[in-house]
RNA sequence: GCUGGGAUUCCCGAGUGGUCAAAGGGGCAGGACUUAAGAUCCUGUGCUUAGUGCUUCGCAGGUUCGAAUCCUGUUCCCAGCACCA
């Protein structure tokens, strides 16, 4: 058995005793550089990881191979709060995470040092080193950075006064979703920080404020739809809810307590005075702003005081709960005398229709009900779905009707904007945001939205620096293909974002205010540059402090007088000078590779900080996205738990087997998932190759030196094609046609050929060297393997590529062999049509000679037109003896025109099939005649065709 | 909602106007080898037939001499979406 566990520790041992990764600067190579994206220092690698990583090592692979410097180098990203929340995990002693890491194979010590988040962040470190290096993985590992370190602060900090001078941060208010104890909290579901609410969004409600008894004072409402304000006929709240009054400004506001609470963390100067209790309001009359007349206080069942301000406007035409609410009540004089309305007055409450839809007529909300059968207030999942219907086609295909004054005719997509900005403009409504379900922080706390008056931003929404990426990006390599052209959308959709915050986060100090923390994106957007810093400060030779500003404006912008820069923070100028160096040789990047998850925020940013702070020349020449792999719950993450041990993995299938799994399972850029059955399968191939090589080794002494013949003609043809076509494969980053041919194509012809009888000791050896070789980019230590079975001194890894010998390319080899298939496989038809299951013999009867030369005429004809009479005309003056049989022939063969294909001669078919008389003789055990079709009288030899010779079986 | 993508023969998955009943892999079936099993190798795998003919590439139309491939409509599915890495 081939020992899969022991290879592998071996060639990874010695690429790492040869320092085949470490590389440094190397005037005499051209460079390559790659990095993957950062990994979020938050746990265990899962086989997710491992995907976009063997991309990433085959192209470096390929690129080594043919002689390229390759860089490939990789960091942690640390800051933020994960590992705050891990570490803590970890420290309370939380059950599930003390499972979780046990599982995995930690120990109570283990345990101990992730207890706090440096702690975890080196621990995992040195793992993260370990699983690249386990995965066979070359990288200078030297260079490894987490984003924690004090040196990579300084670094950040660089970028953000860079940033600053280039005015690319910029200071204004913002809305962020924060914990009333802890500070800003993502909401994402991920819910890294949260212990519940990951799915919220957040909304942003325009505040209508109806005018209530007095001057400034309003029963305010939250909308999502301002431009239905014409439709208004009442407002429902909770009767049996004690509403709050509050000073907002100069004016008092009726609203739910909730409400209120919410509403401090967005607005200054918000003061309760009062209650007011909802029943104490029904009945009672508001005003509504510009409709300017009266409407109606109304009690109801679905106003939540903790959605929005527990008020609610209604929209009968529109809305199907507002429908649905005032038909209870009109069905009800008992409900509505309960509420102490007066019933006849209610029933003359009538929709105003506002809104034209396609397919709806004047009062969707009606038609809605109607059509899924809602009948009260209480069926809330078919309101909810009634809801979506009639608001998605309403703002999608909705005009405003002649009552909507100023904004008639306009479409509602657009009449919500004016009309939402004219209120408040005219200070008739107010923005709230809030959010769609309820969020808890992780420390218990509720979350809710904060406004932070002077959040600093960077300003990706900046004209120039959007434009120059834009037009940039048409000139890098960006896969997948789709990507090029969703990206300029991506880019212009990318508004200014808040880079950073307050509250218990790792991170940089924003260098402006101290008492800030850059954020997680804003921090990893250049940092493959940092890389080439990074090699010297682990080594010790570069210290924090001597990080300056002049120091990074000198090695990466080219700024300064190095003599001057050296002195000031006493380095070696011929040690500074290296540095430049080295960066004015690896940079830029060629190749930046992530999951799919950083398509809209990390590669965006990514681009746009190096279009922003570096020159031209140093922008990114690549990005490739590799999509994930799936299971059955969804995206393999390491918070959702469902995580598998890359190191049980990789003792189950082998690495070489999940690597070429990656690549040969589908595109790069679909999702895939991790089916054991499939990984067995490809663990299996790799052994049947294995064991191929291995026998054709022990048996190349039986085999012949000897000058070559059709067949080594034809597998030396072969395999330069295939050569040829890896190689443009691997060029277009395309894994799945590359290891198609590697692992199964050329495995086929090398079968094919030992078929048909070939048994060239010296071609086979050259062409199993050169296929061993190839296994290097995607099985790198099988390849090694064998390629030191084959005796081969140097490793696969450090070898050169081979080479495609494009005059052994002929491609009429191919058709020869084609033929023989097609032969072989007619006669197999014949066979099992006749029921023939050992023939005696069988004869090929060799077509007339005149058809052959019909054949071309009828190709060249074929050039000229495809009209079916033009065509036989044609060819009937030139054939006269043979008019009956054209008019069968030709439109058979306009159906079917690959049988006009490598049409030859009846001299060179026959000297074909004498040529492979032995070869079908063992194909099908007995004895082959051949004739020619004038001297044999059957009737196969009138419907033998030179694409189709004649075969009788008996 | 915004932006982008997809639907192919039992399954996965190639395939962008004729050479396509459609690569490759898997599964399944038959055969060879083997004491046997497994592995391996060969063959077959839409229906039909002495090598023919017929019907297929989400659904409905259209362009063309010719469409899996182009156009229109339609249904369904997937992905990413900002303090989340």
């Amino acid at each position: 058995m081939y020992d899969f566990i022991s290879s592998e520790k071996k060639w990874q041992d010695k690429w790492n005793d040869l320092k085949v990764g470490e590389v440094n600067y190397d005037s005499s190579k051209p460079k390559f550089f790659l990095i993957w994206a950062y990994l979020t220092v938050s746990g265990f690698h899962h086989v997710g990881h491992m995907r976009g990583y063997s991309y990433a090592d085959a192209i470096c692979r390929y690129k080594r191979m043919n002689g390229y410097n390759v860089l490939l180098p990789a960091g942690g990203h640390a800051t933020g709060n994960g590992t705050i929340s891990k570490a803590y995990n970890v420290r309370s002693k939380d059950p599930q995470t003390i499972e979780y890491y046990k599982e995995l194979g930690l120990n109570e010590k283990d345990l101990e040092k992730i207890s706090t988040p440096f702690g975890f962040i080196n621990f995992f470190k040195n793992i993260y080193i370990k699983d690249y290096k386990s995965y066979g993985f070359i990288g200078d590992w030297r260079r490894f950075v987490v984003t924690t370190d004090k040196e990579y602060n300084k670094f950040i900090e660089w970028q953000f006064k860079k940033l600053k001078q280039k005015d690319l941060l910029v200071q204004k208010p913002y809305f962020a979703t924060a914990c009333v104890e802890c500070g800003p909290v993502a909401v994402d579901p991920s819910e890294m920080d949260l212990k519940k609410g990951g799915n919220a969004q957040k909304n942003e409600y325009t505040i209508l404020k109806l005018k209530f008894e007095k001057d400034n004072q309003y029963v305010v409402v939250a909308t999502l739809r301002p431009e239905t304000i014409f439709g208004q006929t009442n407002i429902w709240l909770d009767y049996n809810v004690t509403y709050t009054k509050l000073k907002v400004g100069e004016e008092v506001w009726i609203a739910s307590k909730e409400f209120a609470e919410k509403l401090k963390y967005q607005k200054e100067n918000i003061e309760i005075l009062d209650e007011i209790k909802g029943k104490d309001l029904v009945g009672k009359y508001v005003t509504p702003p510009i409709i300017n007349r009266e409407i109606i206080i109304l009690p109801s069942e679905f106003c939540d005081p903790n959605i929005g301000t527990g008020i609610v406007t209604s929209v009968p035409s529109d809305a199907p709960i507002d429908w649905i609410g005032l038909f209870d009540l009109q069905r009800s004089k008992e409900l509505t005398e309960k509420y102490g309305l007066d019933f006849e007055e209610l029933k003359k409450i009538e929709p105003i229709a506002i809104i034209n839809s396609k397919g709806f007529g004047k009062f969707p909300a009606i038609e809605i009900c109607k059509k899924y059968n809602i009948n009260s207030q209480k069926d809330i999942e078919k309101l909810e779905e009634a809801k979506k219907e009639v608001y998605k086609k309403g703002f999608h295909t909705g005009v405003m009707l002649e009552n909507a004054g100023k904004y008639s005719n306009l479409k509602v997509e657009q009449a919500k904007e004016e009309i939402r900005n004219d209120l408040i403009k005219s200070n008739l409504a107010d923005i709230f945001y809030d959010l769609s379900e309820e969020v808890v922080c992780r420390c218990g706390k509720q979350v809710v939205i904060k406004k932070i008056d002077n959040q600093w931003f960077i300003k990706y929404s900046d004209k120039e620096l959007t434009n120059n990426t834009i037009s940039h990006i048409k000139d890098m390599l960006l896969l997948p293909e789709q990507y090029k052209k969703n990206l300029p959308n991506i880019l212009n959709w990318f508004d200014d974002r808040a880079c950073a915050r307050q509250g218990n986060w790792l991170g940089t100090k924003f260098p402006f205010d101290k008492t800030y923390t850059i954020e997680p994106i804003s921090d990893s957007t250049l940092y493959p540059i940092f890389y080439l810093v990074s090699l010297y400060i682990n080594q010790g030779i570069v210290k924090e402090e001597q990080l300056t500003e002049n120091f990074f404006d000198f090695v990466y912008l080219g700024l300064g007088d190095s003599e001057i820069i050296s002195k000031e923070i006493s380095l070696d100028i011929k040690l500074l000078l290296q540095i430049r160096k080295d960066v004015e040789y690896w940079y830029p990047l060629d190749i930046n590779l992530g999951g799919q998850d950083h398509l809209t925020v990390h590669f965006p940013v990514f681009l746009m900080n190096h279009v922003a702070l570096l020159p031209k020349k140093y922008w990114p020449k690549g990005i490739i996205v590799n999509w994930w792999v799936i299971n059955k719950s969804g995206k393999i993450s390491k918070s959702k738990g469902g995580v598998r041990s890359i190191g049980q993995e990789a003792k189950t299938y082998s690495v070489d087997a999940i690597r070429l799994f990656y690549s040969n399972i589908a595109s790069p850029f679909v999702n895939i998932d991790f089916p054991e059955e499939d990984l067995i399968k490809y663990k299996q191939r790799l052994e049947k190759i294995y064991y191929f090589i291995v026998d054709l080794e022990n048996n190349f002494k039986l085999l012949e030196i000897k000058n070559l013949n059709n067949i080594d003609r034809w597998l030396e043809s072969k395999f330069n094609q295939r050569l040829k076509n890896i190689i443009g494969s691997m060029d277009k980053i395309e894994f799945k046609e590359a290891t198609d041919d590697i692992y199964f194509n050329i495995y086929n012809d090398l079968h094919w050929y030992l078929r048909r009888g070939g048994n060239n000791k010296t071609l086979l050896k050259e062409i199993i060297k050169k296929w061993t070789l190839s296994f290097g980019l995607f099985t790198p230590h099988i390849a090694e393997e064998l390629n030191e079975v084959l005796g081969n001194q140097e490793l696969v890894s450090t070898s050169v590529f081979p080479k495609v010998n494009d005059s052994k390319i002929d491609e009429s080899l191919d058709t020869n062999e084609k033929n023989i298939e097609n032969i072989s496989s007619e006669i197999r038809t014949v066979l099992k049509m006749a029921n023939i299951e050992k023939p005696k013999t069988i004869k090929i009867i060799v077509s007339k000679s005149w058809k052959y030369d019909f054949y071309k005429d009828l190709k060249s004809e074929l050039e000229v037109t495809r009209n079916v009479g033009q065509i036989i005309s044609t060819l009937m003056s030139k054939y006269l003896d043979y008019k009956s049989e054209i008019g069968k022939i030709v439109p058979k063969l306009l159906k079917q025109p690959s049988l006009l294909e490598n049409i030859t001669s009846q001299e060179l078919d026959l000297k074909f099939f004498k040529e492979i008389l032995l070869f079908l003789e063992s194909e099908f055990s007995t004895k082959m005649e051949i004739y020619k079709a004038e001297n044999f009288n059957d009737l196969k030899s009138e419907t033998a065709s030179p694409a189709k010779p004649g075969i009788i079986v008996e």
